[in-house]
This record gives structure tokens, sequence and C-alpha cells, in this order.
DNA sequence: TTCATTGCAAATTATTTGCATTTGA
DNA sequence: TCAAATGCAAATAATTTGCAATGAA
């Protein structure tokens, strides 16, 4: 079963209708999965081929999208709301927010890396708190920025 | 040289004017070190004692010092904005944001460890990236949380 | 058919800005 | 004195909501 299977079985399943705006929006995800997407940035995309979707509509999706944990909101530090495509898609396996923030341009780069476990694993026993899921930004200088600082 | 003294100082060396409105705000936040506060948080409670100052004066000095890095901008994922003192207050040492994040009261719990340090040489290796700042979020059950929910 | 969903426009919320007035150095 | 800072109100930006029309089951 593929994603847009998935992803029609659980929102009939919540008694909710399969609509086209539905599966635009998680169309327009799954194409950007690479990206992190601004409302307005899917909304853009969506409107090339279906001028007539409102973004209020969007708006609404994304708001359906996130309750049903198929989507992930990401707050990078430029005060941007951003989402993407969540890990339940991705098999079920446990959730990991990655990122390296470049400082200089704001390009986004995601990783991939489970060296926290020993790290929550401690955390669960000296602070006795339950993880369920964690999110992990790096602030620094990609190398392309770093390059060209030093070619000034 | 206490805080407020630190202040003063960069303050003036930016050519800019020590007010009454800005040692509020830093008052304000100084006493409530321990919690993540959104602007209007800060604003209600400069109120009490001085009801005429405005809550864009306090919007405009939060954007300050975030720009000299005197305080650091949080976004939990309750899409709020806030704000706490930062690192260059406490002796300028390198910069951590760890949060424990109750998914059921939303209470906010801080820790400090520094276990990541070995991830960051890696990803600095693997990625050519060089990282400044990192900002982690453990998503999970605070203990009184849990206590709660077995209870029911 | 029938109720959820949509598009639109208006409302709301958070934040920023223009400007006349005030104030710190 | 005089530019920087303030308070207020108006402007802007992001998001939400009310409602009549539409569309999926």
């Amino acid at each position: 079963m593929d994603r847009q299977e998935q992803f029609k079985a659980l929102i009939k399943h919540k008694g909710l209708k399969v609509t086209q705006q539905r599966l635009l929006v998680l169309e327009v995800l799954e194409s950007h999965h690479d990206t992190h997407m601004a409302v307005e940035d899917i909304y853009d995309l969506i409107r090339k081929d279906h001028p007539d979707v409102g973004l209020a509509t969007v708006y609404r999706t994304v708001q359906l999208l996130l309750e049903m944990q198929l989507i992930d909101r990401i707050y990078l530090n430029d005060g941007c709301v951003r989402y993407e495509l969540g890990h339940l898609f991705d098999g079920g396996h446990k959730h990991n927010h990655h990122h390296l923030i470049c400082k200089t341009c704001n390009k986004v780069i995601s990783f991939k890396e489970d060296l926290l476990e020993r790290l929550e694993q401690q955390i669960e026993k000296t602070e006795a708190f339950r993880i369920d899921d964690h999110e992990l930004k790096f602030y620094g200088q990609c190398k392309e920025c770093i390059r060209k600082e030093d070619g000034k």
C-alpha cells in the first residue's frame, strides 16, 4: 500500500472524506519531501495547476495532517513555520528531527543519526521523564558559506 | 559586575541609551530566569508596576536584546514564541538549549548536558558543516502526568 | 440525499511601523 | 541641546472562522 492509499484509508477511518484538495496537499509534500515547506509554498505549488483551491483549505488540510501525525511542524529560527512529511509514512519507526541550519544562508540540511539513544535513556532515569520523540538542531555554517567567507 | 551593569555597559558601547523600559524588560527576564516567556507575559508583568509602558516598546526591547544575543528565542511546539535569558550572561560558555517538553501539560523542563560534543565533531566531519550552537528538545511525558494517567 | 468540505471574505492574533512627543547623555 | 527612544494608533502579516455553495459517499 503506497502513501496515498494509506492516507485514504486513514481519512476514511476517521469518517472524513477524501477530497481532491487533501490529495493535492499530500502530493506536494511528497514531491518536496527533502525540503521544509511553509503553507504559502504549498499553496503556490497547488495553485499552478489548480488555481481555485483556497488558501484557507490548505491551512485546514495542513492542520488535519498535523493532527493525524502524518506531517511535522518545524520552527527554524527565522520565525517561519514549516511542515514536512512525518515519520509514520517512513515505516513507523522512531521519529527524528535532525537539522543543520546555516546561519548565513539559512539552508537547512537534514540528517539521520541515532546516537541520541544513550542520552535519552540517561535522561529518562535522572529526570523521570518519558521521552517519545526529539528534535535536534545544529546552527552554524555550511561548507559553501565557509568557502565564500574565506574568499573575501 | 552584575548582569545589570554588564547590560548597561553593552548598551552604552553600542551608542544606545539606558532607559527605564530596557532595564524593566531585563529585570523581568532575570526574575523569571527559569521559565520561557512570551512577549505578552513580559508586558503584563511590567504593567503591574509601570502601567504606561507600551507593548511596542517591549517588542522593540526584546528585538534589541535578541540582536545583542543577551536573550534567546524559543519555539515550543504550541506555536508560541518565547524568550529566555541567554548564555552570554552565564559566563559566555557554549550555548545549549536543552528542553524536556511534556506533551500532556506543556511544562518545559530545562536541563544541562554536554554529551552532544562527540556527535557534533562527527557531523562537522561528515557533513562539512561548522557547528556553533545547538538546540535539543525531547518530547514526552513528565512524571506528574505519567502518574495522573496511571491513576485513571 | 446529506453532511463534510470548500472558497471567499471578514475576523482575529501577533508583530511592526509612522509619527509626534518625551527623555537620557 | 538633540538624536534616540517611547507611546499610541494605524498598518501589516499570518492564521482562523462564519457562512452559503459545492461535492463525496
